[in-house]
DNA sequence: AATGTACCCAACCGCAGGGTA
DNA sequence: ATACCCTGCGGTTGGGTACAT
């Protein structure tokens, strides 16, 4: 934390004159009445939104400016989809946070019309003790269904090592790897000291590991060949989790299923367009829910 | 009918990242 | 490089409501 923040949580900072609209004394909080609901709805349909700290100000609210926004985006928008969430909707919103976690942001970004806001409370609610309650049926605890724990080196760099599914987005640092050539029968199946081994063998396949960090920071393990080329032999998701003794633990390994036709014309698939390639939630559609854990 | 409990969901809060001066 | 500001995200809270006893 930043000595602004620092100073600001502590009060000094009201009274440099330089307040946030939030920290403003005599500000109404708690349910939004409709009148308040007009103003503010009426103000950004004049104005647009944005703007948001003097918001309150000019349209002549007492409300903090994050309380105007959240309303807004959550409850006045026009493009607001009302009512229940349909069953397609729920088994999106599970697939994706099997795949995304909690990150509500971008699976709302999949749900036309809905808010991060409602997703969220929807999971906490009702799915996630649901998905829960059909994880036990499906995998009761047994010897069987135990994390297995790899080792990993330091060939990983330190950006890597963190958890692949982050509870905050970060910014997008490459594309997916367009594949010149099939992939092998070969699976890539694990990953242990910085290198990724195949399915039956354990034996090591070339190459290091690269690290594809699509936008939303889940971590995508794909293998450059030996000649310097790239070719995604497998696309696979790991969870991996820092255990106490200083290794990490496998939690959850998905592979995507990548089927031939699409590496025959890769471009005209119809999940993975020009702009669906670089947006990893867009590879939601490739999951086959079948293959989950 | 009264009371207790569980659940839902709108709203709040702390924090982080990006932009700008 | 730093301080400040704005915005967005995700976790949490608490009021309202439905349901059970």
């Amino acid at each position: 934390m930043d000595l602004y923040k620092q100073r600001e949580r502590v009060g000094e900072i009201r009274s440099m004159g330089k307040s946030s609209c939030c920290s403003k004394e005599g500000l109404k909080k708690g349910a939004w009445t409709d009148w308040e609901d007009k103003i503010l709805a009426s103000f950004i349909n004049v104005h647009g939104e944005g703007k948001w700290r003097n918001l309150p100000k000019r349209a002549g609210l007492k409300r903090c400016c994050r309380s105007c926004r959240l309303r807004w985006v959550n409850y006045l928008r026009p493009d607001i989809k009302r009512g229940n969430i349909s069953h397609d909707e729920e088994e999106l919103i599970i697939r994706l946070h099997n795949l995304l976690g909690n990150r509500w942001s971008l699976i709302t970004g999949r749900l036309p019309g809905r808010t991060d806001n409602e997703i969220k409370n929807y999971w906490n609610s009702t799915l996630s003790k649901r998905t829960k309650a059909q994880a036990s049926i499906k995998y009761p605890r047994s010897s069987n269904f135990t994390h297995k724990t790899i080792p990993i080196e330091s060939k990983l760099k330190e950006s890597s090592k963190r958890s692949a599914i982050q509870t905050k987005a970060i910014g997008c640092s490459s594309k997916v790897m367009v594949p010149t050539q099939p992939p092998t029968s070969q699976g890539i199946d694990k990953l242990r000291d910085g290198k990724l081994y195949s399915t039956n063998n354990s034996q090591e396949m070339g190459g290091d590991i690269a690290t594809v960090e699509a936008h939303n920071g889940t971590q995508v393990l794909d293998s450059l060949n030996s000649d310097g080329g790239s070719v995604l032999l497998s696309f696979e998701i790991n969870e991996l989790r820092k255990a106490s003794d200083g290794n990490f633990e496998e939690n959850r390994m998905q592979l995507l299923p990548f089927d031939e036709a699409m590496f025959e014309d890769w471009t005209t698939y119809p999940y993975l367009n020009d702009n669906a390639a670089t947006g990893w939630d867009s590879l939601a559609f490739l999951i086959d829910t079948n293959d989950w854990p």
